[in-house]
RNA sequence: GCCGCGGUGGUGGAAUGGCAGACACGAGGGCCUUAAGAGCCCUUGUCCGUAAGGGCGUGAGAGUUCGACUCUCUCUCGCGGCACCA
């Protein structure tokens, strides 16, 4: 006896058989490629590229990039030229500390990892461009990244200065303001950083600030992005003011936002690290103390430390310069360094930090506004809202905060002050001490320094007393390439293990054939991704063919330059159409990379302003245990074990299905087998439920409810709901008697092939041999079909739901008609028995409301 | 402290100002099976009630409205960002 009649006759849903076969097959037919210059409109879809990880692809990249994938796939359908890429961002510091860790070169390690990389994406059937495969460690990659910086340094963003560096002591590297959180620690590794003196590299990111801000008003993100970035660059506007030091030939520069309490300031505070602080100290002994005591407290014990004040008298004073009033400089670390002009003309009245500290060593407290009810009693807490000036002589009267540009102008009138702008936002420190990233491409030349003419050239630098002339190595002779490093390790003393080839570092100065050192430091991880979303347009120049590359001599290759010669390409696909990535890049790459592709199209080599005409992000997938997937917590999910116990198919579409995209979400194994569930019953009822017969207008109408619904949704990046109606249509699938006529059910496979692409092509076998279902145009609703024939009426006393009614489209336009069928039913009857009605509200087709009293 | 986002069943979550809880998970019951698994069917916000039916329900409170998860205000809790930033 055959085991049931059912299973005999029914081919299993088997994607472990379907997969790896359609997989196949969509490479060797080169399915996904997108065409430059088409003449089908264009459409740039971007996931932010992987830094391949020993650990493997991770869930949370799934989750991104099949969600974007069924977008690129439903734009293909539409009949959009579709880029949709991937690449490898292999520099940096978690690359190398992996190597370290396995005892394996990173040039060993890299390929591995991105081999692994390569396997799992392949595994989940996304429609990547392959043959645009990038890679930032690949020299002819990198060698564009060096010409971007010699660039940089042609037109002076790109400068060296001795400035205070975030260093971590576990990396054995500094890092940029970005890269620290706000207790201080690393946001790769976590361990504590410190602020350290060095020279670094630096790029002059602040340039760019006010575009940074004024821009986002071209291009659509999220309010969450496009406010964090606002809030990083930190823009406030003010006025500069000048006080002298009395007896001395010393000035205060201070910065203000609230020069209309000029009359209101009672003392100034220094910062411990302002210079005159410095200068103050060497006669004051007190003073010295209390410096080198704030200078040694590290980030966590100022947060230990709360919001008290602390600071020390220097029993000089200062004077006013709208009134001459001499008023006491003190020093205090509250005053922070790195902001501003590291000094303040503090106002107690108005200002709460002003305040607690006047409170607590006793400075007078002035009050100069008044509020709208306010009194010039003693002030219990500082007056920070809006009022009327007073106390200010010429000024009195003035409304703030409208007139404090009045104010400003008066200051400028007298030359007593001038209009400042301050930001958050500082240069951007762009080198590191580490061998895993792009050599930075200039040498330094004593002889060059000496040279009267070449002084004014280069910019100098002075290294251990000597004069250097930082000398760039020419773009003919880029790229500069990254030593081969037995022992790579960080010396942890500032200079880079670079430092340690000899043979690498001592070399020829380019300006002056002399004898000249490289530059021993290198890029930062984030160098890289600055403009891949641009590498991929001439991946093919970029190293991912290599072997046409190796077959040029090496001059033909470096004397053409990518980005002048590609313009026509960055024309046609730029800008990229949708971003999409993580949140915690908000204020690193995101930042970043528009600064540097403002760059680029500053030197004529980009068609537009911005590189990314949209961006979302995705929330994170947290482990089953709602933490943080992660080594320790033994929670990490690995993608391939769900490939294969359930195929890419299910485990796409639960990550789609798992929560709104842009929410974080812990996993839910049992959750994953509801998707897989549901692929089955769709398998289960393509081959049981499909025929030639008519389908029955309920699920006619059903199903285009859902077309509808699904071309709504994936627009939107809603692929929860998108994924939830096309489980509502195979349950009325499932439950109606006579099931989906072929033609229908083609229909429906069309809208589920970006979610389950390879089930679908499996499927759609029985509709074409040879066409791929992917390339098949995306199906329309019928508006006549989801017209509604009858519909249900609410029926409300005083708002409160008491019956509802069926009307025909025709009846439910004839108001009276349904108020007379709803006073008919016999539950509302009830309700309106003896009591009057007030009135009727009707909202056509969807309910009637009666007023009664 | 400032800015932004959010609070809905046992769980993840749905709901152009118009039937709250779609869809899924879990749970309970049943069918099928030698058994397990898979599959299928029913129930599942909560309280009262055998039932019919009814009361209560979207963090709390007020408001706007014929009608509020949805809009406004106050509060509260949670998450994220910035922060002695002058």
């Amino acid at each position: 006896m055959p085991k049931t009649k059912r299973e005999n006759q029914i081919p299993k849903y088997n994607p472990q058989e379907i997969e790896p076969k359609w997989q196949k097959k969509w490479e060797e037919t080169g399915l996904y490629r997108a065409l430059d210059f088409d003449k089908r409109p264009k459409f740039y879809v971007l996931i932010e590229f992987p830094y391949p990880s020993g650990a493997g692809l991770h869930v949370g990249h799934v989750r991104s990039w099949s969600a974007m994938d069924a977008y690129s796939r439903k734009k293909r359908m539409e009949g959009k030229n579709v880029l949709y890429p991937i690449g490898w961002d292999a520099f940096g510091l978690p690359a190398e500390n992996y190597a370290l860790k396995m005892h394996v070169h990173p040039s060993t390690i890299v390929p591995q990892n991105i081999a692994r990389f390569k396997k799992q994406c392949k595994s989940l059937g996304l429609s990547f461009d392959w043959s645009r495969e990038i890679n930032t460690t690949d020299p002819e990659y990198y060698k564009w990244t060096q010409w971007i910086f010699l660039k940089f340094f042609e037109k002076g963003l790109a400068y060296r200065a001795d400035v205070p560096v975030n260093w971590c002591p576990a990396c054995k590297t500094n890092l940029a303001d970005e890269e620290v959180l706000p207790d201080g620690t690393h946001e790769r590794c976590g361990n504590l950083t410190e602020k350290r003196m060095q020279k670094q590299w630096l790029l002059r990111i602040t340039a760019y600030a006010d575009r940074l801000i004024e821009d986002l008003k071209l291009v659509d993100y999220s309010q969450k992005i496009a406010v964090q970035q606002v809030n990083w660059i930190g823009r406030s506007e003010g006025a500069e003011l000048e006080f002298k030091i009395k007896n001395s030939e010393l000035k205060i520069k201070v910065f203000t936002t609230r020069p209309d309490t000029l009359y209101g300031a009672t003392f100034m505070v220094l910062a411990p690290e302002n210079p005159i602080s410095t200068e103050i100290a060497k006669k004051n002994k007190k003073a010295a103390e209390y410096i080198k005591r704030a200078q040694n407290k590290t980030e966590q014990e100022k947060i230990a430390e709360g919001k008290d004040k602390t600071g020390v008298d220097t029993g000089l004073t200062a004077i006013n310069p709208v009134n001459n009033e001499e008023i006491p400089i003190w020093i205090a670390d509250y005053v922070v360094m790195g902001y501003g002009t590291e000094a303040i003309m503090a106002v107690p009245a108005h200002d709460k930090r002003d305040f607690e500290f006047a409170k607590k060593y006793n400075l007078p407290i002035k009050p100069v506004i008044l509020g709208s009810q306010g009194s010039e009693k003693e002030l219990a807490e500082a007056f920070v809202g809006d009022g009327k000036i007073i106390n200010s002589e010429d000024w009195n009267g003035f409304k703030v905060p409208q007139d404090i540009k009045k104010v400003i102008g008066w200051l400028e009138k007298k030359g007593l002050g001038k209009r400042e702008i301050h930001y958050h936002l500082r240069d951007w420190v762009f080198s590191r001490q580490h061998y895993w990233g792009e050599p930075i491409p200039v040498v330094y030349c004593a002889n060059c320094a000496i040279d009267k003419i070449s002084n004014i050239k280069y910019q100098i630098s002075n290294i251990k007393g000597t004069d250097y002339a930082i000398v760039p190595v020419p773009e003919d002779q880029l790229p500069v390439e990254l030593p081969y490093l037995e022992k790579y390790e960080p010396s942890g003393t500032g200079e880079s293990p670079l430092a340690n080839a000899k043979d690498w570092v001592n070399t020829q100065c380019p300006a002056c054939k002399g004898p000249a050192r490289r530059e021993t430091d290198t890029m930062p991880n984030w160098a890289g991704s600055n403009w891949y979303y641009l590498a991929y347009l001439f991946a093919d120049k970029l190293g991912n063919q290599k072997s046409k590359i190796k077959n040029q001599k090496s001059k033909e290759r470096v004397r053409s330059n990518v980005f002048e010669e590609n313009q026509d390409l960055a024309r046609y696909w730029m800008p990229v159409d949708i971003y999409q990535g993580g949140f915690e890049h908000t204020t690193l790459h995101l930042l970043y990379s528009r600064f540097v592709y403002k760059f680029l199209y500053d030197i004529g080599v980009v068609p537009g302003k911005e590189p990314y005409k949209k961006r979302r992000s995705h929330g994170v997938v947290l482990g089953p245990d709602g933490r943080k997937m992660s080594k320790s917590f033994g929670n990490i999910i690995n993608p391939d074990d769900i490939v294969n116990k359930f195929g890419a198919d299910t485990l796409r579409i639960y990550e789609m299905f798992m929560g709104p995209f842009d929410q974080t979400i812990a996993w839910s194994e049992e959750s994953v087998e509801g998707c897989f569930r549901f692929l089955k019953r769709v398998w289960q009822l393509s081959l049981t439920k499909v025929s030639d017969k008519n389908t029955s207008v309920k699920l006619v109408y059903k199903l285009h409810k859902t077309i509808k619904k699904v071309s709504e949704d994936l627009e939107n990046m809603k692929f929860n709901t998108a994924v939830a109606s096309m489980m509502e249509l195979i349950n009325s699938w499932k439950s109606d008697q006579g099931g989906l006529n072929k033609d229908d059910f083609r229909k429906f496979l069309l809208i589920l092939a970006p979610f389950a692409p390879h089930m679908t092509e499996e499927l759609w076998k029985n509709f074409s041999k040879n066409k791929s279902i992917h390339k098949e145009p995306w199906p329309k609703f019928d508006t006549a079909a989801i017209v509604e024939e009858e519909v249900t009426i609410v029926v409300q006393i005083n708002g409160k739901i008491r019956d509802t009614l069926r009307a025909s489209m025709e009846e439910s336009g004839n108001q009276q008609l349904i108020e007379n069928i709803a006073k008919k039913s016999q539950k509302i009857e009830k309700y309106l028995n003896s009591r009057k009605i007030k009135k009727a509200v009707y909202v056509k087709g969807r309910v009637i409301n009666f007023v009664v009293v």
